[in-house]
DNA sequence: GAGTGGTCTAGACCACGGC
DNA sequence: CCGTGGTCTAGACCACTCC
């Protein structure tokens, strides 16, 4: 089992990003470049490019070159999405995930918190109690999200940001009809975590957290 | 910003997989084949099947032919070590994700697990008390894996399977030194929550993955 | 030997972005 | 206009598997 062409690409590349050689948001040599480089044929350069640039790692902009970029969260959601096509999970198993790993970002967040991340939150939860369905969405998102950056663990953030997708993709008709059907509560249940967590009460946002996850249940099924 | 010529193929694949006209283990139609059908050429077909592969749904075996495959958690794994290359996430991160993930799948293990299951989980921890260094780091993989077993959620496995090859490739010497300095400690926690377990106790085998993470950190520290 | 994947050749043309 | 990615042509040869 000898390496493949294409392979010779990634470790250059790799190891290329491993020195810092090569930089978030810079240019890798083009496709031409690696043929010479690397010795091998241009197609066997693309077929590596196109990996990597379905792993989140690279961009192809037609035209300009080839940069490193992160969208990773991106290449997660695919296989996660891939993973419910072929019947190996679902909406269950994904909301489940979600819940768990909510919790786990609020504990850490209530913790790590800013006072400036503190007036993010009461922002966000005041845009939510005004706006229009829309605006609440978009609050509701943006709330789950400044959580998930203040928990610190960029692991979690990808996995949210890949989870939500998904979440987005197969359930976003669900969430609208909860949302719009039992708005108060539904405004209730979000304010109550974003004062918790501003008033770094850990336990209690915890149970909203959960009691948050509770009502989507309900709603669902209802639907 | 129209289509590219391999999102054909990919489109095209991905159709006849979700009619299950292409089954789990099956044959999928040569390259050759594909450019015909598609009327593309054999370059573009390529470069789909490579990032069909490198998701982890593929699997080309010379000579033979291109298989719808699982493998899914060695792609996500993929993306979690491109991260921690990057320097977007950590050691820390990782065994933070999965202490979470343990303790989750722990959860619903207790609820689902068969008395078959019971018998399996006291086999395994009957292993580490009798075998050597080796015999033990293989059952503590084995215990953990079937905790995930029984939770339930393909998810949860599928990140545990990602997240033990990561951490493998990263932190083996370090367990490995742990698991040997403190080897009474060591088996002492892994029949605790195997006991528990099997006894249904959940809170007190949460308490248990706990302190065995707990542990873990403070070795870690250690070497 | 037939079929398959893996790789290469040696070009070519197009579309796009930047100068 | 030049460099870039996107795609294609029309083959070719090798290594491998199965029969």
């Amino acid at each position: 089992m000898q390496k493949k062409a294409y392979d010779q690409v990634l470790d250059y590349l790799k190891e290329r990003i491993e020195r810092k050689d090569i930089v978030y948001g810079g240019k890798i040599p083009s496709e031409r470049e690696l043929v010479e480089t690397l010795g091998i044929s241009r197609n066997s350069v693309r077929e590596a490019l196109r990996i990597m640039e379905h792993t989140g790692i690279l961009e192809s902009h037609h035209g300009k070159g080839t940069y490193l970029v992160n969208r990773m969260g991106e290449s997660l959601s695919d296989v996660f999405s891939m993973l419910v096509l072929m019947e190996e999970s679902n909406y269950r198993e994904v909301t489940q995930l979600r819940k768990i790993l909510d919790k786990q970002a609020y504990v850490q967040a209530c913790t790590s918190i800013t006072e400036e991340g503190k007036e993010k939150i009461q922002r966000i939860a005041s845009r939510m109690e005004a706006g229009d369905l829309e605006e609440r969405m978009r609050a509701d998102h943006e709330l789950h999200r400044t959580i998930y950056e203040y928990s610190q663990n960029h692991l979690l953030l990808l996995l949210l940001d890949a989870l939500s997708k998904l979440i987005h993709e197969q359930g976003e008709i669900v969430l609208r009809q909860a949302a719009s059907i039992d708005t108060g509560r539904w405004i209730c249940l979000h304010q109550k975590i974003a004062q918790c967590l501003i008033e770094g009460k850990i336990e209690e946002g915890l149970m909203s957290v959960e009691e948050h996850y509770q009502w989507l249940e309900c709603e669902i099924k209802m639907c």
